[in-house]
This record gives structure tokens, sequence and C-alpha cells, in this order.
DNA sequence: TTTTCTTTTGCCATTGAGTTGCAGGTTGGA
DNA sequence: TCCAACCTGCAACTCAATGGCAAAAGAAAA
């Protein structure tokens, strides 16, 4: 059983083709990834399967999604000890030259104050800015 | 010349009758205001009107828009001293009961350690969870 | 292996936020 | 008063996201 497979059914996802070659692209992309792009990546498959595949992905604990306000939600992979707790959210950067956007896993989401009465279950962070050096 | 009108002129806004209206209703509702509300409050306006009139107020540091991942973009009033700037950017916190979205304009956001060569400009920052006595 | 049941996939259509073009109306300055 | 620039309303369009349904694939039972 392949290292793929692991990952899957780790997380309770039965380990189809379609999923494993998606798991396998995401693994291979820093950046985060659109519906989009992984279209364009499986062109012979459908939208609504890759779609899906995120869907179940993200309810898996697998992935988590960001909004990085260019207005298509990208996905990238948690870590193995993630499961999407308040400790595990992190930062994210977007560069508003390439649009991509990566996570910050280096540095966790520090203690915010809230509102009374208020309870964190997620985040959504991303920090826009460009790379100096970025090809675009 | 109503206190309204100067907020407006200040930020080099012409003051229009539609602007008046929709700043009034900014600065009258404490949580993130998306296009889609000003619609229903604004019935007799034109949602395109509603819509230049959002993008206005954000070209001119009027507002800012925060994106809470509930698929429709929101704005809120910016601080008089803002200008948007890396310093001014804040946390905010969206409701996953009543969908609302804050500003957290007590606190703003930390320095982060970001990779060498990549340049903050901007910040979306959402924290989501609930109000222990949110209404909904 | 064959049958049966559940899950996944592909195709297609739909929704809805966001956006744009254009013509007519309004505003402010010369 | 007149002109030029700006604002508004209408209508259409774009495009990411999503849902229904039937066929295909996979898992489990016989």
């Amino acid at each position: 059983m392949s290292h793929l497979e692991n990952k899957l059914i780790n997380r309770a996802i039965r380990p189809t083709a379609m999923r494993l070659l998606v798991l396998q692209y995401l693994m291979e992309h820093h950046a985060a990834v659109s519906l989009k792009i992984l279209e364009e990546q499986f062109y012979k498959s459908d939208k609504s399967t890759l779609y899906r595949t995120l869907i179940t992905f993200e309810k898996k604990g697998l992935v988590h999604q960001i909004d990085d306000g260019t207005g298509m939600k990208k996905y990238a992979l948690c870590l193995e000890t993630c499961n999407c707790a308040p400790k595990d959210q992190h930062f994210h950067f977007h560069c508003t030259k390439c649009s991509e956007t990566f996570c910050l896993t280096g540095q966790n989401v520090p203690n915010i104050a809230l509102p009374i009465g208020f309870q964190m279950q997620k985040a959504n962070m991303v920090i826009k800015g460009f790379f100096a050096n970025c090809s675009h």
C-alpha cells in the first residue's frame, strides 16, 4: 500500500484513482490549489468530481480552505498532526503579482483578545503583498 | 455642511445623495456590510450603483473589504486615521451562527515573520467562531 | 465468482455574486 | 447659462460554485 493511499485511509477517505491523483498534485505543489487549477491539470476529469474531491478532503481534515480574496477558494494540505483546531491555525501569504497563496506553517496564530462570549473555531488569515523577486 | 458630507469630502469623494445614504447606513451598522444587504436596504436604487459606491469608498480609503468566507465580500468603515497601511490592519471576527462580521479594532495585527523578500501590503484576517449568546 | 448494495464519477443545468457597457441624468465650475 | 466630467439606472454578461441524476466503480455478502 502506497504512502499516498495511507494518507487517505488515515483520514477515512476511500483511496480512489482520482483522489490519489489529486492528493499527489497537492503534495507536489507548495502553493494552495484552486478548483480551476485542478480542472486544467486533470482536464479529462470532470469539474464536479474535482470539486467534490476537495470537499471530501476538507471535511475529513486532509486539506484546509483559504479565501485569499481572488474570488476562488483555494485548498492546501494540512500537516499530519493537524485537526484544524484553533491551535492549528496559521497565517497564509498571497502574492499579488503571481496570485499564488502559501501557508506560513512556521508560526501559528497568536492568542487574540476576543470580546467576551466569543468562541474561536477556525481562522482565515491572509497577508497580501508580493515577493520582491516574483517572476511575474 | 453635515458631518456625513465632511467625511466624504475629506476622502475626496463627491457627496451625492446616494453616497450619503450608504455612508449613513455604514455608520449605523456595526457589522460589515455586503452588497446584498445594501440592495435590500436601498431597494429603490440599483445594484450597480451600490456596487460602484462601495468600490469608490474602498478606492478612496473610506472602507476596507473583508473576505469572511461566506462568498460575499463585505465592507466596513475605516477609522478616521486609517489609510489601510500594514500598521492599520486589524483582525475581524465572523459569527458562524448569525453570519455577521465585525472589526476588532482594539488591537492591530502583530508583526509576523515573513519569508525573506516578501513585502506586506494588506491583510485579510478573519477569526471564525460564534457568540455564546448569539440570537440565531 | 456472482449478486447486491453503497459510493463515486461524469454530464448537464442552475444559482448567485460580481462586473461591465451604455445612455440618460446630475453636478459643479467656467 | 453652458459645458464637461461625473454619477446613476438598466440590462446583459462572466464565472466560480453547486446540485440532480443516472451510469460506473468499488466493497461486501452469498
